[in-house]
DNA sequence: CTGAAAGCGCTTACAG
DNA sequence: CTGAAAGCGCTTACAG
């Protein structure tokens, strides 16, 4: 195996002058610097990160710790995140946590002696504060954290979150431009962060059009295509009326989907209805549902920037991420 | 940041002995052990990864290179791989190729200095013979080489792969034990190694039953939602009738599906549809899609098996994962 | 069974 | 601008 040692013999120079040369000093003479390059490309050298990272007291890898990677969210930030950092020359350490805190909390006290240069928190579950003080040794230890998905500023970490209010907000204007005015939400409210925020802006675009918030048009679910299916079915049996639909997620809104239709109202005509999260599935309903898309490239960028910079100054702060795109997905 | 050097100063004893302590070797007397371990937990103490893959000359990371972390079947079994490599102290980096050779190249090229403890590769796309040499360096220098989902021994790599032929005779097997007669078959045939060895499948199915081929129920498609939706529209307005339908995929089971239904067909009752994949997706259609499950733990499990026996000896094998199961995806 | 010492492959003050 | 040398934190022959 080449070394930096047999590319300086083969130079004709010192160790120091190919690592020198290497990690781009600019203190070396450019004739120095072509018998080195010479020498690399001739052995194909590439430095041993482990060497490196050993004497740097810092590896060139990131860890995404993600809460699901089946969840099609998160494949799709994870994809984003893996480019976006690839670009800056870090590689991506994968662990899926399937919701577990215990392994969340093992794995976090590995990571400093692994000299992480980073760890991105990719996670639905809201955390416990028994994490503070991992993090915290985390952070003065030099390994970068951020969350993405939910703030977790609290424990001084940044985070770079949707701005769920505004979209949700947007996305009910655009139902209500239509002419609809009475529009349902299906969601998770009580006891979910992000839901809440969502259900906040669906009240918020009534209360700008000066429409009532009619409470039996709320419907606080879980989050699964079932419970989007139960909440249509029964107020179809109350005989309640909407002709709009906003749902707190795209399995929601599938589930609704299939409610509406197998009742026999038509879609968009009788009842228009917006999903949450903009997943591909979406495009394979009959209609293709309207949905609004989450943006894990605006992410993955946001991420970028805090790598490049280094650490942030001061306390940890909140990056959002702004724009909602409502879109019709298609096949 | 605590040592071996620092534990064995506490512990009263060399870093020889943590050392050994820490890898579980033989020869310390319980006193020493005791002594260092009451040492390595009142630091905290994890060993750093960096300093030992460098004295050993190998990393305990294995690095995942996915075609497209997207699509489902790709990140279920990340999702697998990861949970089964963390399970013998493996850790996983991942890299996204998106389907670019020369991504793929100048990854391997710097596999060998990262002394990569393996690298298993789970691309969809065919690969160039150009590889065959990066390939073969990874081999010598000791970088374990796994392939799941072709057959790529003949680059000496072994290689996981599903029984694609057997999983599509059983699947139409099912579809004749219903009573149907004229199944067609929809798929990508030409040009896709596994595309053609399920079709190779279907055919063996209706042969072992007496019944003929007929051409006019063979669609050789790409693999698109949009592809099914066409070819059974397609072959609805010639007026080809048939009862059942096996597609090469889940995508094109769905739009297949689609076509049908807008075509004021009943599902399954007029004709039966059988996906390939067993994407969750399928859970969403109206009525759920019957599909073939892939086995993506299983998969794992085979890589498992391989890293943990160490090198196979001798030339490359292929393993093949013979279970398949037809199920009803239900939300 | 245990320890002293060498060395894995780099980078970086330090000296010139 | 360049080189000699120390040292990052481990593991492992080697000696006892």
């Amino acid at each position: 195996m080449a070394t930096v040692i047999s590319v300086a013999r083969k130079a004709g120079v010192s160790s120091a002058t190919v690592s020198r040369v290497l990690n781009g000093s600019a203190t070396v003479s450019s004739e120095m610097r072509e018998r080195v390059m010479a020498a690399v490309n001739e052995l194909g050298f590439h430095l041993n990160p482990m060497a490196q990272g050993l004497r740097k007291g810092q590896t060139n890898t990131v860890a995404l710790l993600v809460g699901d990677i089946e969840q099609t969210h998160f494949s799709a930030l994870t994809k984003q995140v893996q480019a976006a950092l690839e670009g800056i020359g870090l590689d991506l350490l994968l662990y899926n946590l399937g919701h577990s805190q215990s392994r969340l909390e093992s794995f976090l006290a590995r990571a400093i002696a692994m000299r992480l240069r980073g760890v991105v928190l990719a996670l639905s579950d809201s955390l416990s504060r028994s994490i503070e003080p991992l993090l915290a040794r985390l952070e003065q230890h030099g390994v970068e954290l951020v969350c993405i998905g939910q703030n977790l500023t609290r424990f001084n970490v940044p985070s770079i979150v949707h701005e769920e209010r505004v979209a949700a907000t947007r996305s009910v204007d655009y139902l209500l431009a239509q002419g609809r005015t009475r529009i349902a939400y299906v969601g998770h409210i009580k006891g979910s962060t992000v839901g809440s925020e969502r259900y906040r802006g669906y009240r918020r675009a009534l209360e700008q059009a000066g429409l009532p918030v009619h409470e039996e048009l709320v419907w606080d679910v879980v989050y699964r295509y079932a419970a989007g299916r139960d909440a249509v079915i029964k107020a179809l049996e109350r005989g309640i009326e909407f002709d709009g639909l906003q749902a707190g997620s795209d399995e929601l809104a599938m589930g609704a989907l299939a409610a509406l239709q197998e009742r026999g109202l038509a879609i968009p005509s009788d009842v228009a209805v917006v999903g949450f999260g903009g997943i591909d599935m979406a495009a394979y309903t009959r209609p293709p549902l309207t949905t609004l898309s989450s943006h894990p490239e605006e992410a993955a960028a946001h991420l970028r920037r805090l790598f490049l910079d280094g650490r942030a100054e001061g306390p940890a702060k909140v990056t959002w991420v702004e724009r909602s795109l409502i879109r019709r997905v298609s096949a």
